[in-house]
RNA sequence: GGUCCCGUAGCUCAACUGGAUAGAGCACCUGCCUUCUAAGCAGGUUGUUGCAGGUUCGAGUCCUGCCGGGAUCACCA
């Protein structure tokens, strides 16, 4: 439960009761009132607006209409206080029998709770990856990748039916350069001595077994006949098993799509075709000459008439080109073909995530996603994931793509680990840049986050183990869920405790606004801080015997406690599963 | 030059989509660390939120204009 979102109705309730009382008016929208934590916890559990927000239309002065409003809410009896406070805020508190419960509930939601039904069974489609199949995912592809599939798992677990899609391009000039490339292995493995790679394809090791399979099913066949003539067929092998490395290399983040759409097919089904006709019989498409972009010189500028979409009708900032001027589409045309695919698909949610060096492509996405679908509100959302910096302790990692000799994704998995990557490329912000320092991520100390709140979660598993030591704690006793969730909770008094309750009640809410801003991040710094919390509290049995989670002689207590703990292993393993980071049971 | 992103403590970054006295970690200072798991804990210090205006009860957040950094810029993908 989104406790914030309960007392929101609570809150409501009051509201409508004074509109019924003539003390406000009832054609007072109350759409703005928001209930959320007071950014200081001393000001209470609970803080509203509403005073302020409709002390204009109530004609009231925002400390009366708070006095009018604190009177009912108080009346309620579900406050231990309510108090009104700076320029009209209502501060509620809760009382610590109704933090104590919210362990039970805990407990009996699992791995469940902080899942929600927000969005409604509502169908999204999230495309992320979606890397060119002309070699092995490099480093630059993690951090969308990561991202993609987070808030996949965000959305899913807050009520979306959810569809992980990879577009393949695999009908553009570089999966013939791909072909060519896998050519030119295949007469290598013939035994032709084929020289260096020629500027211009790709020189990498992995395109050696594409050639030996060639040789492998086709012998020396394929050498007899013309480019035109083998082409296609080395070219659907190729991206098929470039595809198979990429499906591999995304296993090993632990990234499975549901979708893999290819390009061809857009162009085979006619799709395109139809897509581009749908956008002239609404007069959105012409001939015309684009100008040269202003203030860049291109030096090989010449004006060329080319079909043309007036993206510049829905906020584009000029025109875009459909067709080269061969006739031919740009990669633009198929691009509309397939978000209106998915658009008929029942996905009128669209997430795409993209690389930093796409950002200058959204605008005439959108625009081309608002003609084809005749959607007002926005359909598709563009999240940019901002560059990754490698670095080894604290000095950049030289990549050079021009000899194939780039960092790959798998390297970066098999040096720091799955659970390492994952976790650290979502501890930004996706549009802020970030930075990767393999010597910090598998560090053993705070400065690590992924390292802290993995740790908080072992160490609540050995508590555990030891709750059932015959000399450390109970043995034979039962610290199943189901057990733990009936202890006296009462006996969670201390302020600690119930900070780690609070911190733990408000997971739903920041998975519930996590989700709805498509920010998968705000859930990773929530675990830190919900470690933090743990960390804290274990601590303070150094110094206060009393307090530790496990005490011999206080059995009543100890349940307690360790209901409390195992209610934060719940609520950290929730959370890492979004992230798709493995929650530990053990630090070795 | 256009567009997009970023600019917050000495450093790396948050700030729950407009809330109250802007918060964490690192660093620095003080104390603790023969512990239910050691890799830490408690406390202290740290600010013209790049600059200048505007919007309103209220701005780091929204708008306008500058400054600085990054990405990108006809037909390539």
């Amino acid at each position: 439960m989104n406790i914030f979102q309960h007392f929101l109705s609570v809150l409501l309730d009051q509201l409508h009761a004074l509109q019924a009382e003539g003390v406000l008016g009832s054609d007072i929208v109350l759409d703005k009132v928001a209930v959320e934590p007071p950014r200081d916890a001393s000001h209470g559990d609970l803080a509203t607006n509403a005073a302020m927000v409709l002390s204009k239309a109530a004609g009231m002065k925002p400390r009366d209409l708070a006095g009018k409003i604190s009177e009912k809410l108080t009346a309620t009896g579900q406050f231990s206080s309510v108090d009104i406070a700076g320029p009209g805020f209502i501060n509620m508190s809760l009382s610590d029998a109704f933090w104590q419960g919210q362990v039970s509930d805990v407990l009996k939601a699992g791995a469940g709770y902080g899942s929600s039904n927000l969005g409604q069974g509502a169908k999204v489609n999230v495309e992320y990856v979606s890397a060119n199949p002309t070699g092995p995912m490099h480093v630059g592809h993690t951090r969308g990748a990561v991202f993609g599939d987070a808030l996949a798992n965000l959305l899913e677990k807050t009520g979306h039916e959810v569809c992980r899609e990879y577009y393949i391009n695999d009908a553009g000039a570089q999966v013939d350069v791909l072909a060519r490339s896998a050519f030119l292995r295949y007469r290598e493995a013939l035994g032709q001595d084929i020289g260096a790679i020629p500027e211009g394809l790709y020189p990498g090791d992995y395109l050696v077994p594409v050639g030996q399979k060639l040789a492998a099913d086709h012998g020396e066949a394929l050498l007899e006949k013309s480019e035109a003539d083998w082409l296609p067929e080395v070219r659907a092998l190729s991206t098929s098993m470039m595809m198979d490395m990429i499906r591999d290399d995304l296993a090993a983040l632990g990234i499975t799509h549901d979708v893999f759409f290819s390009e061809t097919s857009l162009h085979e089904s006619g799709a395109v075709e139809e897509t581009l006709k749908l956008l002239d019989e609404k007069g959105l498409i012409y001939q015309g000459v684009l100008e040269p972009p202003k203030g860049k010189t291109v030096e090989d500028y010449e004006a060329r008439p080319q079909t043309l979409f007036k993206s510049t009708e829905f906020g584009d900032d000029v025109d875009r080109a459909l067709k080269k001027s061969d006739g031919s589409w740009t990669y633009f045309a198929p691009d509309i073909a397939y978000h209106f695919d998915k658009y008929n698909r029942g996905y009128t949610n669209q997430v795409d995530v993209w690389g930093a060096d796409h950002a200058g492509y959204i605008k005439r996405m959108s625009a081309a996603v608002r003609a084809v679908t005749g959607s007002n509100n926005d359909v598709l959302d563009v999240k940019i994931c901002q560059l990754v910096r490698l670095l080894r302790n604290g000095e950049p990692v030289k990549m050079s793509k021009r000899s194939g000799n780039f960092v790959t994704l798998r390297e970066v998995v098999e040096e720091v680990g799955r659970d390492v990557v994952r976790f650290m490329m979502l501890y930004r912000k996706n549009d802020a840049t970030l930075d990767f320092d393999f010597a910090k991520v598998t560090e053993q100390s705070r400065d690590n986050p992924v390292f802290y709140v993995q740790y908080a979660h072992a160490r609540i598993c050995s508590v555990l183990r030891n709750g059932t030591d015959e000399e450390k704690g109970f043995a034979g006793e039962d610290l199943s869920d189901a057990a733990l969730s009936g202890a006296d909770m009462s006996k969670l008094s201390d302020d600690a405790e119930l900070a780690l309750i609070k911190q733990m009640a408000a997971f739903p809410r920041v998975m519930e606004s996590a989700a709805d801003a498509h920010e998968p991040h705000r859930i990773a710094f929530y675990l830190y801080d919900l470690a933090g919390a743990f960390h804290s509290l274990w601590n303070k049995g150094k110094d206060h015997p009393d307090l530790r989670f496990i005490v011999k002689e206080d059995k009543g207590a100890t349940l307690a406690r360790l209901a409390l703990i195992r209610a934060a292993a719940c609520v950290l393993a929730a959370g890492l599963g979004v992230l798709g980071v493995e929650p530990i049971e053990e630090m070795r």
